[in-house]
DNA sequence: CCCACTTTCGCAACGCTGTTGCCAAAGTGC
DNA sequence: GCACTTTGGCAACAGCGTTGCGAAAGTGGG
């Protein structure tokens, strides 16, 4: 169960348990999962999975999908989640482009949406534009859960009001979330870029804990930590860009000196792509001795071009920091340039499957 | 409910709200709290509250104190939570010295014992002396929970191991837990001494995300986010000494270049205690920034050498990083010398109260 | 082909949870 | 002294996962 500081009672129960076996279920994908492995799985007795799945069946999020290998007696049957149960409408908010996925209760893409548009034309603007690429996208399908948006800059994601959007100052103070949901009469959720594609990534991986540094016009970190998206206290943690890693060193735009951000893109500009990676790989070694993670997930347009370096740069750090021990890896993250539509849609998936907010 | 990927049935639903209650007896403290707050807090019905709070007095562990003046009805029973109904130990083992303590339920010390103990004595002694101390702290009471133990230097906290105590490498590999666990026939907790102090810390507030920087003759960091001590994947977690802020600097003692704690310390020796503030400073303004955390507490015996200015160096630069928004608080962290032996007996109180590891 | 055996999985009864309806107890204030 | 407010326990209840048991559906040896 989810750590709250609130009471639990019978439903509460019910659906804590319903939320696992669903999560269970995606995980399994088309493979499928048995009554039996769920039972295993979860710590519950094999009926009251069976009265669980029974329930899913009814409402039509499960259906039987054929049976496995006898292993001596009657056969398992195999249950899968059925993926077009239900809907999310996940929107990337890029500074000169707006890309808008419909993605099913798998997380799988089956529309999308891209078209230019200039963060600065506008609020109404913008919230029209999204309202129009959402209600395109929500046609096709009988229902939709909800609305993710996700955007550049520090914002508040709890309240769903955007800060100061990098070089935008219009948007301050803009109650995003509230002028959205009234416009489409759906639940929407607001949340920063490197949140969502960090959201995106951990939904495959149960429990993971690791770091999504994104490297783009600015440099920003998602972090994800037991599986949850860490947002802190003010929903403004992730601010990788801006620590320090050399006292004193070149001013950074934020008015500070020595930050990864400057020393990173500055060597870009020079073209000293490896020093750039070096850099970088210092803040993700800071990073990965301070909290401890799995596994560091490299993103963004700079990274894109020239993945490799990049890649071999921060693991040599980690590797030369592990002294010894098994460093921990360092990938390209998956999802490409969808990645971050496709975590802002899973902002309103997650919790079904019980994946609450950090 | 805590965060977990195991289901959930009627015997964990009703601890689960146990602890809930317990907890809130445990912070309302000495002023107790009445059955209708506990529901509101709790979200559970009155008559829920009810049969918990009936249950806990059969057991001893809650008892009726008094009553709140009348709001125009029948006044309001305050209940509270009986300190004296367990007991827990916890050790603080350092480099020269072994300090024990006896909490009630309350966190309060009770009972302590203090003495000199070479770490580098070997295990059998060392294991013989804590043994020793808690025998002698458990005589006075019926029953005890269980004996934690907090040292220096890297370990497993889930296996109980110590990996390499810095300075002393013939504990490496030592299994701690099971060997005290075998002598004294009770459950035992080992944990870093950082996070040690920082889960004493934590049980004051509720929920609250800060982080505990321990300046002694080494620097660490003990991380609670959410209320719940971060110890990361491998434990490993509050690294903070060899966080690099210097890319190239001077040579530290773990090979790496630039960390805070060689700047740091190398101020210090150099009587530069500004510099040395300043230093640990933009360390934790990297934290702040990453981890977006409430608090910044500062312990150790070289901050407890020149509190006053640690205190301002450090503030500085964090109201500098904050650039005219509100800065996190930096304070001195309350419990002085006891602080790592009572947080390692919090330990064996936590579970109690529904305070999990995270 | 039959029969013993294994394994899956649903029905029914059950124990226990928090919830609801109701009422006695214990105050205040006119 | 009486009307009113508020607390908090008793009893009945609905709903959760659990247990006991048996039907269904396979395998494999004779």
């Amino acid at each position: 169960m989810n750590r709250t500081n609130v009471g639990a009672n019978l439903p509460a129960l019910r659906s804590h348990n319903t939320a696992l076996v669903l999560d269970l279920l995606r995980t399994a994908g088309g493979d499928g999962i048995s009554r039996l492995e769920l039972a295993e799985r979860t710590g519950l007795t094999p009926q009251a999975v069976s009265k669980i799945t029974g329930r899913l069946r009814e409402e039509g999020l499960a259906a039987e999908a054929g049976r496995r290998a006898s292993t001596g007696g009657k056969p398992r049957t195999v249950l899968r989640l059925v993926p077009e149960a239900g809907h999310a409408i996940g929107v990337h908010l890029d500074r000169d482009e707006l890309r808008a996925v419909l993605v099913d209760l798998d997380g799988a893409v089956v529309g999308e949406r891209c078209l230019p548009m200039d963060l600065g034309a506008g609020a109404e603007a913008v919230v029209e534009g999204v309202a129009r690429a959402a209600e395109g996208l929500a046609e096709s399908v009988a229902s939709v859960l909800g609305v993710g948006v996700a955007l550049p800059g520090p914002l508040d994601h709890v309240r769903g009001v955007l800060h100061r959007v990098t070089g935008f100052p219009e948007w301050d103070g803009f109650p995003l979330r509230d002028a959205l949901a009234a416009r489409l009469g759906l639940p929407v959720v607001v949340d920063k870029d490197t949140n969502a594609a960090a959201l995106g990534l951990a939904v495959a991986d149960e429990g993971a804990s690791f770091a999504y540094l994104h490297l783009g016009t600015g440099l920003g970190a998602g972090l994800v930590i037991g599986g949850v998206v860490h947002r802190g206290a003010r929903t403004g943690a992730g601010e990788f860009g801006h620590q320090v890693v050399q006292l004193d060193g070149p001013v950074c735009g934020c008015g500070n000196r020595g930050c990864i951000e400057a020393l990173c893109l500055g060597a870009v500009g020079r073209g000293d792509v490896a020093e750039a990676a070096r850099v970088l790989g210092v803040g993700a070694a800071n990073l990965v001795g301070l909290l401890d993670i799995d596994l560091v997930l490299l993103g963004g347009r700079t990274v894109a071009s020239a993945p490799e370096e990049f890649v071999a740069g921060v693991r040599a750090v980690l590797r030369e920091r592990a002294r010894g021990e098994e460093a921990v890896p360092v990938r390209i993250a998956p999802g490409g340039v969808r990645g971050v539509a496709e975590g802002a849609a899973q902002s309103l998936l997650a919790p079904l499957f019980g994946r609450a907010d950090g």
